[in-house]
This record gives C-alpha cells, sequence and structure tokens, in this order.
DNA sequence: TTAACAAATGAATATATGTTCATATGTTGG
DNA sequence: CCAACATATGAACATATATTCATTTGTTAA
C-alpha cells in the first residue's frame, strides 16, 4: 500500500520537493483547475495526438464554436496549448508533454 | 522540446494509453477539479507528510474548521484522503500514493 | 471589393460550488 | 449524567466561471 503507487510511476511519489509556499500553492491549483473542467479536458484530449482546427474540434468535443474559442483562450494563457495559423484555420496543439504527462497520471490513478 | 518533459518524468508522456470515452473524461476532470481548488491542495498539502486532525489542519491551512470539514468531507468522497478516529480526535492522511504523483507532477511543470 | 468562411470577443446569463453561520452529533473525563 | 471539547452538517449566501448570443475581426478566392 505504501512505496510506489505502480510500476510506472517508480519513484515519482517518494521525490523530496519542497512544500510549495502559498504563491506556489496558488499556481498549482490553477494548473490542475485546466485539467478540472471536463470541456477544457475534452479538448486537451481531442489534440492528444496531432494539431487541430477550431471547427475540428468544436465538432469533436461536441460544443459550439463559440465555448471552444473561450476555453481554448483560457488554456493558451494557462500555457497549456500554442496555436498557428494555416490560411484561414487557426491550429491548435499541445505546448508541451508535461500535457500529457499529467493527463496520463489521471488516467493511471482512475484506472487502477 | 519534444520527447519527455524532463528526466524525472521517464516515458510518462509517451504511454499509449488509449483515448479515454466520455465516462473516463468526465472522471478524470472530477480527479483534477479535487486539486484545483487552492483551499483543497493546501489541505492535501498538510497531511501529505504525515496523518493530522482537524483542528491542526484549521490551523495549518488557516481556514475556518466548517470549511475544512466541508473540504475533508469532498477529499474522502474522491477518496483522495482517509480518517480515523483516535478518542475525541479523528486523523486525516492520504489515501495512497496517487496523491503524492499527481501533486508532485504539477509541481514539477510549473517549476520547470 | 465583396462574399463566404474561420475564429475571437464582450456582455449577459446560468450554474456550480466554496464559505459562513448556526446547530447537531459524537467522545471523554469528572 | 453533564460539561467541555472535536468534528460534521444543512441551509443560505457569495462568488467564480462556463456557456450563449450577437457581433467583430481576419483571411481567402472570385
Amino acid at each position: 500500500m505504501s512505496g510506489n503507487c505502480c510500476s510506472k510511476c517508480g519513484k515519482i511519489s517518494q521525490l523530496k520537493t519542497k512544500m510549495p509556499d502559498e504563491a506556489q500553492l496558488y499556481e498549482l491549483s490553477d494548473l490542475f483547475k485546466m485539467f478540472g473542467e471536463s470541456s477544457r479536458l475534452k479538448i486537451l484530449a481531442a489534440i492528444f495526438e496531432k494539431e487541430l482546427c477550431v471547427h475540428e474540434i468544436t465538432t469533436t468535443v461536441a460544443m459550439t464554436q463559440s465555448a471552444v474559442s473561450h476555453q481554448l483562450r483560457v488554456l493558451k494563457q494557462a500555457r497549456l496549448i500554442k496555436s498557428r495559423r494555416d490560411g484561414k484555420m487557426i491550429l491548435y496543439s499541445l505546448s508541451d508533454d508535461h500535457v500529457k504527462v499529467i493527463f496520463n497520471m489521471g488516467l493511471l490513478h482512475i484506472n487502477e
């Protein structure tokens, strides 16, 4: 029961990270907040494998274009995603692998 | 930039987990939601090292006893923490190491 | 330049949820 | 049993934020 949660997690749970100060805790909760809304999580999952334009994301996650756009802005401000223009379209993709790491950690947890 | 986010994360970002279905995504966002509120995150951080009674948590996180109790209930329902009675007091601790893993993953991200 | 398409934005609204306040429940020692 | 302490709980309230609706901005092709 103690020790590592599973073989895939290695020694991560035992990392001796300094307990974060007040400011860091807010930063941290803001980060997790991004993953804590199903609509945002769906969007992140949609662009997990490859970049997609807003329209593709909209149909994938079954939300209105406006709602998607608003959430994309939030995710971008949090630096979890990035975008580039290609003609009329704007393509969105994950900023870096941290998103995948955190996402997969959550998956491992609920699938234990 | 691609590949692993950092040495500590190993191959986690490359895990070939099946894209979660609708139900799993809700489960996942509910999980992250627990970490996405600073008051809850403070409580989790407070009992990171050792179990604490409600009163100790209350003074550590600087919240009212009632607010702490309400959040403890939420965290317990999410199975992130467990409790045991010792006399008048009830001691709370983390359910398992998943909490630490996810917490530390977030820390690694914001400290990159 | 204009029409058609793609995406973003601001304001209003709806909803979810964290906190407070008052009170109830549970435990121990005298 | 009663007083003091520890924690939990329900309802009301406050606040944060996701979504909608209408509109605007930006791009391309004719």
